[in-house]
Order: structure tokens, then C-alpha cells, then sequence
DNA sequence: ATGCCTTGCATGGCAAGA
């Protein structure tokens, strides 16, 4: 089964993008981001005909997450149990965001993602961000703890870029966000939580997965390894080959993110 | 130091992105 992850950064300004991709790449399930619509302007028609099925959660013009799936998808979840909310009042009540739908696809039990971007370390938006990733690590936990052979697949624009290398340059990112020790150690707690990052072994010539729109960062490659799949340990075990879409992000009016793409081999049969 | 670019929307200058 061919799995990818894909922030698309607007997925009415780029359907026939994902309709190229979708086909080009022979993909099975696709979980984006950053869709930026409501589930009422969510171009589902224009993927249904291409065999997809369709899970999308979006409240606003903000955030925004989906599945596409064309071996079957069930059991839609529009939030994690857990998931931590926001409002930019710290007076008002938090609410949930549209950063997390979760179906089962094929037999395995995937999630869209788009953890908050934390904006600064001095946000309030940063706390969110390391609550929403502690939270997302204790609920892959306890579901791992329930059924441990499951395949599970998180995946997404974790907004995290765990080491080093995942960034052109360090003293760029000197009091940002995205590379934080207190970012970097939540990132980690979904490994400790029983998960596997399975993408970064397939893709080590292809560093980075994001390219800020501003200042030519493709064209001089400087970016970032923010995009990621974590996969429980039958499934990560199944894992064959991945890459990064470079060429897409090279073409105009793209995403700035690149798909991340994965193969998995088929359960043995029980 | 700031803008560099791109999106959506009450189509305005914002807010947000990372």
C-alpha cells in the first residue's frame, strides 16, 4: 500500500496539483493539510472521480486537514481523544482546531495532521504547540496500549524539525521555533510512545521536505524536514521504500511543502 | 532589521504561515 503525506497549503488553489500527484504517484491514501476551507468548500467531487474517498475536517479558512482513500476509509474521526484547543483570548474557551482527522484505510488506522506552528517561543500558540504533541504521544500510547498489532500511521506537518541537519542552518533558527529542545524532546515522545518515523531512512539524500516561499529558499535549498510518517511497529516493519517530491515543489505556483511517500507491503494474511 | 512569498477573506489590508 502506497501512503503519502502532503501539506498543500490550499487545496481549492491546488486540486488539479493533487489530482496530478494523486494519479502520477499511483498513490492509495493520501493525508493532507492545510486545506484552508470549510467541509462545505472542500473540492471532495473533483477526488470522489478520480475513485477516492473523502474525510475532511475544516471549521475556517485556517488549518484544515483530510484523507483521501481510494481502499476503503471508515470510522472518521474529526479530532484525537485529547486533542488540546486554542483561542487566540486566553479568556475565552479553547476550542478544537480542524488539525486531526483520523480513518481506516486498507486495514490501517491513519491520521492527518497539522501540529500547530507555535509562532514564537514567547506565544502562547508554543504552548499549544508542546501540549498538542504531548497529548497526541499519549493518545498514540494508549491506543498502542490497547491493541499493540494494529497498524497505526500518524503522519503530517509536525512543525518540528527534529535534528540538526533537518535545517540549512542552526544560527539561522537562534531563538525560533521548529528546532527548540522542548519541541525536539515532544517530537520524541511519539517514539517513546511506541511509534517509528519511517520516512528519514528512505530519504536521507532529500533533507528537507519544506522550502519557505520567501527569499528563493528552494532554489538555493534551504529548508526544512518538518513532514513526517510514524507508523506503529507491524506496520514500520513493512515500510520498503519512500521518497520526497522535489520536483513538484520546483514547478511554480506549488506548495511549500513537498509529499513525503511511503510503500508498505501487504499484511500477511491472518 | 525587515521584507523577501502565498493564501483566504467582510476583496481590505490583514492574519497566518515556519
Amino acid at each position: 500500500m502506497r501512503i503519502a503525506t502532503w501539506n498543500v497549503n490550499s487545496a481549492r488553489a491546488r486540486v488539479a496539483r493533487i489530482q496530478s500527484l494523486l494519479t502520477e504517484h499511483d498513490i492509495d491514501v493520501l493525508a493532507i493539510q492545510e486545506t484552508k476551507c470549510t467541509d462545505a468548500n472542500f473540492p471532495r467531487a473533483d477526488f470522489e472521480k478520480l475513485g477516492y474517498e473523502v474525510a475532511h475536517v475544516g471549521y475556517s479558512q485556517w488549518n484544515g486537514v483530510a484523507i483521501l482513500s481510494r481502499v476503503g476509509l471508515s470510522d472518521i474521526a474529526n479530532e484525537f481523544p485529547g486533542q488540546p484547543g486554542f483561542h487566540k483570548d486566553p479568556q475565552q474557551p479553547q476550542k478544537i482546531e480542524a488539525r486531526a482527522v483520523g480513518a481506516t484505510c486498507g486495514g490501517v488506522r491513519v491520521w492527518s495532521l497539522y501540529i500547530p506552528n507555535g509562532r514564537a517561543v514567547t506565544d502562547r500558540h508554543y504552548t499549544y504547540k508542546l501540549h498538542w504533541l504531548k497529548a497526541l504521544s499519549e493518545y498514540a500510547a494508549s491506543s498502542l496500549a490497547e491493541n499493540p498489532q494494529q497498524d497505526l500511521a500518524l503522519m503530517g506537518d509536525f512543525n518540528v524539525a527534529p535534528r540538526d541537519e533537518d535545517v540549512w542552518d542552526m544560527a539561522a533558527f537562534a531563538g525560533s521555533t521548529h528546532v527548540t529542545d522542548a519541541e525536539r524532546a515532544n517530537f520524541e515522545l511519539l517514539e517513546e510512545a511506541g511509534l517509528t518515523e519511517v520516512t528519514r531512512q528512505f530519504t536521507a539524500a532529500d533533507r528537507y521536505t519544506y522550502w519557505d516561499y520567501k527569499g528563493g529558499r528552494f532554489y538555493k535549498d534551504e529548508g526544512m524536514r518538518i513532514d513526517f510518517q510514524f507508523a506503529s511497529t507491524n506496520l514500520a516493519a513493512r515500510a520498503q521504500k519512500g521518497f520526497v517530491d522535489k520536483e513538484e515543489r520546483a514547478k511554480r505556483g506549488s506548495s511549500d511543502h513537498a509529499l513525503v511517500l511511503v510503500d508498505y507491503a501487504a499484511s500477511p494474511t491472518p
